[in-house]
DNA sequence: CATGAATGAGACTTCATTCAT
DNA sequence: CATGAATGAAGTCTCATTCAT
């Protein structure tokens, strides 16, 4: 009757939900751990229904890639804001440094979930694979180093994986002894990241 | 003071079974996760009634955590054979270097357990102080490093952040992609890491 | 802030629910005692599924104190249904009497299940300081009582286990051998009592 | 061979074992209810193996009844060390009175023990009825004493459950209260009893 | 489309009893 | 006969998902 007609051209599908159930689900991971996760707890703390969510997410398991995914891409997009092609070599790994360290720092919930998700086997294929797609310009970037023999000679996944392992374990330290990331510290990291790498 | 008697552990008898269970969980953990963990699947997998690993465990909580300390200890110990006091800074950084790296590799299970726990929520307090034991030698070793000026000057506990984070990272990337580990690449990751933390 | 939202106890919906686990768990406790009473069965006899009992209450221990209380309550209202404060001590202590003395042998499950209750370690303490509360009216009358001098002074407490106790034991006697609660008996019953506290 | 020979004449059943199962028994109902007793535990208190509990009863309903029947006959005889048949009926009321309501008191893990039996559904049917038996004399005293025209005329079952049920009730007061029990009360409660009953 | 009570499979854990030593 | 480790059925409780309103 009226209603529907009234609520006819009203999208199916509510965006704002799905950013709530997000949101919620990163904070509630931060605090309880993805294993403690409930889709109750999820449903409670959004102020939804469980089944207003089960028509925005298949299954807790969607819920989690999708904001995995979501994640992935978002990191990627940002780590790129300060790269500029016209900048030499050594200034734009600077550059994705800087944000890569910084966001690693002080996005602590989205990068503890992103952590969580890759222990968990709630991963789906693609979302595993997503990790390649965000590699391009570092790609690029690398090649450019090496063709300038600026860096060492070592595939580029290798060297990636070095890079964001040592950053990850760097940054870890700092929170466990509770250190502030400052300047000073940014440089040491960067001096480390950049002397292990040129050739 | 009957209860006192009543409630005293139960001392089990045969050794075997604890390794058994130990041996049976971290493949379990392997194969399905630690999330996936249940004790029917030890019991089943350890070709024991459910009741019985009770006997020598008093929760899922206890064997995740025995064998979390036990691995712990082990690769603790094992980092070291090769250590030698009377070694040069660069050759004990070696040694230790090629130990944990060909360990990494080819003891995924254990290492892949190691990191489940670490995301957990399952570990208990004394799981996770355990940690800072293990790097007293590595300490001195660093500490000797940089009285030569032959290290970068970086809190030590920074460094083995650092270091192990980008062991991890780069021996993840050669596992994703299905690389064996040969002795050139040893050397490629020996070399990014001391070159990294060089002065 | 988001865990004071989603630990917020949940509100059951359906009061008829908690009246039908009531029921049946005292129907249940009187077939096969308190020590016999399970989860599933409460759930079979119930008609509802075992998840369903923990949204009406969080425990096996809950519903067990929550009919106790209730009971409790109920049978300390009952009891008074005849009392008048303008009555002489004599009509009131009968007036008490009867009821109580039919009660408690027509209501076997609920005294049945009280008993159970009190030797069960499954009381918290709320229910069992509840106990005193009931008692208000018959202290009343018993000091009334015994101000006209028409009984013992005897502490009130005392008194009233005395005269529980006793009714408790002769019905159970009467109820071992299948024997009728009569007019006869009751007043049988209520002489003895009288005759045991007058002074 | 030689042991077998050795031992050929050694009791099969050790009573002492007995004794001392049945006395964990009654400790442990006592500190942990009769819902809390568990065979592992008698066994870790009475220092014996399950095993060798298993050799001397069948099983655990069998220690429970046959500690309950123990104890029951125990009662029974100790009541009656005063009563002597050339005395009157209210001396040998007297005297059955003031053991059953020191006994009562003093004897609290043994009544504890009773008490939780009676509700457990434990009690296998002749446990139930040994009941009967030892209420011989107390029968022929009031018998003795309706004779006499010293104590109302009803059923003998109604007045011994009366008088048990009120003496318990009296007791469970004081004992809710940490009163000791003096020479005072006790003459209270005989003359609540006496006059309850006296015609 | 929104809701959240209902569901039941499955998780962890206990314990009476057995049986190999 | 003594032992106590081994067993597995059964108990309590959780939670992803569904469906009637």
């Amino acid at each position: 009757m009226l209603l529907s007609i009234i609520f006819a051209d009203m999208k199916p599908r509510d965006p704002q939900k799905i950013e709530r159930i997000h949101q919620v689900t990163l904070t509630l991971v931060s605090e309880i751990g993805l294993a403690g996760l409930t889709m109750s707890k999820i449903g409670k703390a959004a102020k939804l229904g469980m089944g207003t969510i089960y028509t925005y997410f298949e299954s807790k398991e969607e819920i989690i890639n999708s904001l995995y995914q979501f994640l992935k891409r978002k990191h990627a997009e940002e780590v790129y804001v300060n790269f500029d092609e016209n900048q030499s070599f050594t200034a734009n790994f600077r550059a994705i440094f800087e944000i890569f360290f910084h966001n690693c720092y002080h996005q602590e919930e989205e990068y503890f979930f992103l952590e969580q998700c890759r222990t968990s086997h709630f991963l789906t294929l693609d979302s595993i694979v997503l990790e390649e797609a965000a590699f391009a310009r570092i790609n690029a970037l690398l090649d450019e180093g090496k063709a300038e023999k600026a860096i060492k000679n070592i595939a580029n996944d290798l060297l990636i994986g070095f890079l964001m392992g040592s950053v990850q374990g760097f940054l870890a330290q700092l929170r466990r002894q509770d250190l502030p990331l400052t300047k000073a510290r940014t440089e040491e990291a960067l001096a480390l990241c950049l002397d292990a790498i040129k050739s």
